[in-house]
DNA sequence: TGGTATCATTCATAAAAAGTGATACCAGAG
DNA sequence: CTCTGGTATCACTTTTTATGAATGATACCA
């Protein structure tokens, strides 16, 4: 029962007869004849009773009309849904550093549910390897990575600049262990490179899959880490903060989405957000 | 925006890829391939993003599946309602002498609503020639009339006999005067017959369009009228009721359909109790 | 690194559906 | 009776949908 054919069903139906019908539609009445008995055919039932002049509805065509009606208002919608779903609506699935998603999104996100209420906007978290990966396999719509990636199919927004520091309970600066996330985080790849460069070696490493895990290991003296200064900052607990030097402390992170992504009005939001936080918050 | 269109988009949709659901479909590749395509140039929007293994919905994708399953699923619906209203539900007019419509159907009607409580029944009244004609023409399914119509392409099934009387005030029994209702009305004819017969001439006519008109006038002294037996011995006032001879007083009532007309389950139950009250009620 | 399997797309073409125009047919009106 | 206003039927064209084979891209595996 295809959309077109009920079209011409409730032309008949309302017009009375097959010639007016025909007209209404544009086309010709041999047509409109052969796709009212085609429907026929298909429900095996007589949906109108040929007069002398015109044709009335069935108890069958009264029932099918009502049905008709709210069918093909339902095809103007899922129409119309779609169209605007450029506009507004849909979802967006982003994902970040756990780092970004705590100290730096927040704020954007509320912004952004403030202009596009009714777009849903997944959250999820991973390292930079992962989520380039994901992006790049449409898992994820757009995400915040702490480093570039060398593909031209890919978009990418500096977000903002921060500052890496070592972090340890007082006493356990030199530790020879590290406490960081999973394989794939951008910010374990700079305190390996910082171990390395000042000799301390050989080190183990200690893999989590939360920052609250790390904190909380550091915390008991396991051991230490890397974070942002923003998320070292604003940890509970005593703990030691020990500065690196720049070309491995400050780390770029970029809004990264495939060009091929849909750019509808929300995602064009979200990447212009994220170019307003575009300062250099830390020099 | 074809339902079958949604069926293969639903399809990629929920297999991920062009392949499987071709295969779901039970056609080659390239068909569903180039089908999407139509329907993305129809809705001027990418529907999926093409990976490299298989395909992944957008966002407008997912807002068009909701509504995909939606209209699938009215267009099953609206399928089976219209097989269903061959058993069921579905509308039934009947039309029915006025004198009918108060004395012998409420019984009936009770019955089949009873039995088909989902078809709706529109009940109206009218002269038998009135009846006879909307009959023919499908503006009603079935009729209570008053005379046997003659063309083969009509069902008349015996409804039951009555018995005519005349009805006037008392003292106004030789009135010339003739309340009836408007031409058509198949009692009408039997009361002038008599009149003419008994050489109660000229006598006038007052054409009513309601039963009430008709018994306030009588009541009044306007003149005489003709009514069923069990119609009149149920008038409220004071009223005399005349006899007339068996050839003019009985009258068969029939109920009338079209032979075309599609014998649906209420349908057929509808005659099947007029066929019980075939009884001669009156001798 | 090359080989193989898995997908999607493209293209030429076949089959089916929708649309056309002419004509036949039917019933009511004059 | 013919005329008129309508539907149905028929042979035909156009459009849409379906096919099969070829191409290309990518992943997986050795």
């Amino acid at each position: 029962m295809e959309i077109s054919a009920l079209k011409v069903f409730i032309a008949v139906a309302e017009t009375g007869g097959v010639s007016t019908a025909a007209e209404r539609l544009h086309c010709v009445q041999s047509n409109v004849t052969a796709r009212i008995k085609k429907l026929e055919d298909e429900v095996q039932v007589p949906l109108f009773m040929r007069k002398s002049r015109g044709m009335e509805l069935s108890a069958q065509g009264r029932v099918l009309l009502d049905h008709a009606y709210k069918l093909l208002d339902m095809e103007r919608q899922a129409r119309l849904a779609v169209s605007a779903s450029l506009e507004d609506g849909g979802s967006i699935s982003l994902g970040a550093m756990e780092t970004a998603m705590a100290v730096r999104l927040p704020s954007m996100i509320k912004t952004f549910h403030q202009r596009h209420p009714h777009t849903e906007l997944s959250l999820s978290t991973g390292t930079t390897d992962e989520m380039i990966k994901q992006v790049l396999n449409h898992q994820l719509d757009c995400a915040v990575v702490g480093s570039t990636v060398e593909n031209d199919g890919v978009l990418q927004y500096p977000f903002f600049r921060e500052r890496l520091v070592l972090v340890s309970t007082p006493g356990d600066e030199t530790s020879h262990t590290l406490l960081v996330y999973r394989k794939g985080c951008a910010y374990r790849a700079r305190a390996e490179e910082w171990l390395r460069r000042i000799g301390r070696l050989p080190f183990n490493v200690m893999e989590f899959g939360t920052q609250e895990g790390i904190v909380g290991c550091v915390s008991a003296g396991l051991g230490l880490t890397i974070l942002p200064l923003e998320v070292a900052k604003n940890l509970k607990g005593d703990f030691t903060i020990t500065d690196l030097p720049d070309d491995i402390a400050i780390v770029d992170t970029y809004l990264i989405c495939k060009k091929s992504t849909i750019q509808t009005k929300p995602m064009k939001t979200l990447l212009e957000l994220a170019n307003q936080q575009n300062l250099s918050q830390v020099a």
